[in-house]
DNA sequence: CGCAAATTTGAACGTAGTCAACAAGTGTGG
DNA sequence: CCACACTTGTTGACTACGTTCAAATTTGCG
């Protein structure tokens, strides 16, 4: 078993070879605490670095002129954060901490020495961005084209999947971990309408609630209704060059 | 010049070599056409290249069980079209041709050769790639957290500027090449409401009309309006390995 | 010129937002 | 250990932004 979340998420999509994964554990040698509610990186600050979080849940965000905010993504342990890096010298987004997390900071020149050493690496890396852009223009069509109540559900199905991904056991109930108003911030609604429509799904029998934890009695229902795609099965890796 | 689109893109960004020129220019070799209206890739079919546009406009879209199309991206020349492929076997979207347009197909495993010969230009896709990702967050939190009014002149402000990022000669007046059906798929909202928000700027002075033309007259009231971003001066590209 | 597509306009409706008040937790310092 | 403050959740009444439906008008194209 590798020391690097990052390795360990992508030995879920493909086999690493022992320089990949030596290489990987190298990039997360460095490990950074931060506590639940402080902020990794700030909208509009400069951040030069990248992030694999390693430990707990963070979002990134949006704050806009007129006072919203608009949660753009959760991250897992495994997850990339703050690639934005690599294009713009200061964060278009901020990214805060949801519980206490660990992270491990990467340097610029040190992820080019990776895309240099391991061109399959890239390509995985590449992939995985194409799978994070899928999972963003799946949630712009929820929020231009669907329902208040089908935008939750939505949101509820992904957080469950993904949580899944790190821990194997959970099943159809799950900590959300979220404040209502996070949910609207999330889902383009106001907390009041979230508040609402959870208590709706929940009388209908979709949903049942109990001190933070969610469980999807309906799933089946949840998933038409909210035009959910599990994209996991169809991914495809076939095509990347040879590993070092 | 290099005949290359893709180089054309990329030398806005940063300084080519003769070499990685030279890839590019290969990657370009084959030429389709594609006639306006026609679909590139359709959603949930199979489909293993991926392209780049070196003529016309396309525009990418979902569409929901529900009925309705969410309009994701527009494409203009030296974009990279179906880059899912890398990730996904089926495409998790529609390309169809605005206009009449020419791409450049390539097959994965001459891409998988691109990130292994040249592992500077993987480096700048990947930047090109968290430039993308940040444009689509922007129109999420647009379509989640702004009005009507202010996500028709973010999508009127956008495109223009991309439209000048491949003819530097536009600058307030361009032709919008939408139906108003289709600014609405693109911002979440009904044709009908388009039309009185057009005809509300219009009337307020901030955009003029004629013939499917559109003028911005008030650029920067409807900047403020729309939290539009421009981060194309904030890029920051030093940290990329070497050139080969 | 004639037809289909696109735009424009009006009226009624409905989903989600706003405002306000209260209840139930949660944590903290006295 | 309790009191107080603050955050979070819940509910109701009212409002408004955007949708729906329908019809007329204009535009573009074969």
């Amino acid at each position: 078993m590798s020391a690097s979340c990052l390795a360990a998420r992508m030995g879920e999509l493909i086999a690493l070879s022992p320089a990949e994964r030596a290489a990987l554990d190298r990039l997360e040698a460095r490990e950074r605490p931060l506590r639940r509610g402080s902020a990794l990186v700030r909208e509009k600050e400069h951040s030069s670095e990248l992030f694999i979080l390693r430990q707990g849940v963070t979002m990134s965000y949006l704050l806009l002129e007129n006072g919203g905010r608009q949660i753009l993504r959760f991250q897992f342990p495994g997850d990339m954060v703050g690639m934005a890096a690599l294009a713009y010298r200061d964060s278009p987004e901020t990214v805060v901490a949801l519980t206490d997390c660990v992270v491990a900071p990467i340097e610029r020149a040190q992820w080019a020495q990776l895309l240099v050493d391991h061109p399959r690496l890239s390509a995985v890396v590449m992939a995985m961005n194409q799978m994070e852009r899928t999972a963003l223009t799946d949630r712009l069509a929820a929020l231009g084209r669907t329902s208040a109540r089908a935008r939750i559900a939505a949101l509820l199905l992904e957080i469950r999947n993904r949580l899944r991904t790190v821990n194997r056991t959970i099943t159809t109930t799950f900590a959300l971990g979220l404040t209502q108003e996070e949910v609207g911030d999330a889902t383009g609604l106001t907390a009041v309408h979230v508040n609402r429509m959870l208590r709706q799904l929940e009388s209908e029998g979709l949903i049942a609630r109990e001190g933070g934890r969610i469980t999807l009695v309906g799933e089946a229902a949840l998933t038409r209704e909210a035009s959910y795609v599990d994209r996991s099965d169809s991914l495809d890796f076939s095509w990347l060059p040879p590993a070092r």
